[in-house]
RNA sequence: UUGGAAGUAGCUCAAUUGGCAGAGCACCGGAUUGUGGCUCCGGCGGUUGGCAGUUCAAAUCUGCUCUUCCAAC
């Protein structure tokens, strides 16, 4: 598929590593990758302002199908002028396509070649969403790049059951590419196959055909060890077309985005950082912070001392620790300003490492300061 | 001073006829990966104000005592 609005280029492949860096040209500008994207489920990064994503440095939102067609609604948001508009987000914005709610959301969906029957969480009616429906839904919510409606198996998974829903994923995938005709919104395609190496590089191998814009590599990061998260990654990379974006859906901890930069990974979304962060939860450049302990309390130092965010430059341990135990929103305000920032951050010298050849320096590094025994 | 009420975990309170003294909050810790999560899980914590007595057995019944609150004076 050629659409001139869209192109992906390989700017440098590092020396000492493999790792590639790359800018995805877009409608709404462009993204240089390897990126991190911030999750804004229901149109908003929660308890952020667009504003702020903007001045921590955030190049590209997600956003999903599934919950804002239950709540406000696609047309509401068509009614907005869009979801740029909508959110006041004017760079790019990609959104997920519902497929990872049927996964999450087991128990109460019922899911047949067709489509997907679920039963709303917010009032219990019954909903329907197919491959056509979710490229309906993408479309009227005018993200810059939208995902196939895919099926995610979990783990661990039998092999037909892989088998099946890597097929399904397939013919679903042909499906919304041929409902899909938005020219100002790419279309990825979602390689599926669990955790079976044939059926992975099958997944692979059947969507590169296929040719989309880019490519999710789903099902991973659901409860599997790391390890063999990474051994997919391995299996798959000679498969991945070289010349199209990559992106590792729902990976995020910081030694996670190393280990997928390395393995020729270029986009990342996760709701880690935020999750976490609401939670009293900080990255640091030694490691992760339960900022709520009590060892914090008389700590006047910045959550992490390399960290150039607004909470890190105005705020000490003890303080975000006192918001958190007077339960002020400003706790989780600034922590997620925090963790924001210090992936998007870790990103750019990713990136600086890249260009200049020493990602394998930069992780040896990363593992050397980064204590990895209360990590995720 | 007199009369009344009440004393149980750091706090607010439960505990059937006398039968293993609990909960919520607080405090401490853990979890969280394409967000049903300001959520979930766990832990610490007690001479039941004190001293005697009755009883197989007392937070509970009796006596004395200390403290607090209320009302009169």
């Amino acid at each position: 598929m050629s659409n001139p609005n869209f192109s992906y280029e390989v700017t440098h492949v590092c020396k000492q590593s493999g790792a590639r860096l790359g800018v995805l040209h877009t409608p709404h500008g462009d993204i240089q990758t390897p990126i991190y994207m911030p999750v804004g489920t229901s149109a908003c990064v929660k308890a952020m302002t667009s504003r702020e994503m903007e001045e921590i440095g955030t190049q590209i939102l997600l956003s999903n199908t599934y919950h804002l067609h239950l709540r406000p609604g696609e047309e509401l948001i068509r009614e907005a002028g869009g979801l740029h508009q909508f959110m006041d987000w004017h760079k790019p914005i990609l959104t997920d396509s519902g497929g990872f709610q049927v996964f999450s959301l087991a128990g109460i969906r019922k899911i047949k070649e067709e489509g997907v029957t679920f039963q709303s969480h917010l009032d219990g009616s019954r909903k329907f969403i197919s491959p056509e429906v979710s490229m309906d839904i993408q479309q009227a919510l005018g993200s810059d790049i939208a995902m196939a409606f895919d099926v995610c198996s979990p783990y661990p998974c039998d092999y037909k059951t892989a088998k099946e829903s890597m097929e399904r994923t397939h013919r679903w995938a042909a499906r919304c590419k041929e409902h899909h005709s938005r020219e100002d919104q790419a279309l990825f395609g979602i390689v599926q196959g669990a955790f079976y190496e044939d059926l992975r590089i099958e997944s692979a191998k059947t969507l590169a055909d296929m040719d989309f814009i880019g490519y999710g590599i789903g099902g991973l990061s659901v409860g599997e060890p790391k390890p063999v998260m990474y051994e997919m990654l391995d299996k798959i990379r000679p498969f991945m077309p070289e010349n199209k974006p990559r992106y590792l859906m729902g990976v995020g901890s910081p030694d996670c985005l190393i280990e997928g930069v390395l393995r020729g990974v270029d986009m990342f979304d996760c709701v880690l950082a935020t999750r976490i962060a609401r939670n009293g939860s900080v990255f640091t450049s030694k490691g992760r912070v339960v900022i709520k302990n009590g060892k914090y309390s008389h700590d006047f130092g910045p959550l992490d001392e390399a960290c150039d965010c607004y909470a890190c430059t105005h705020f000490s341990r003890a303080y975000i620790r006192h918001l958190f135990n007077a339960k002020e929103i400003t706790g989780g305000r600034l922590a997620s300003i925090h963790n924001l920032r210090f992936l998007l951050h870790m990103m750019e010298e990713i990136r600086q490492a890249i260009a200049e050849d020493r990602l394998l320096d930069y992780r040896d590094e990363f593992y050397a300061r980064y204590d990895l025994t209360k990590n995720f």
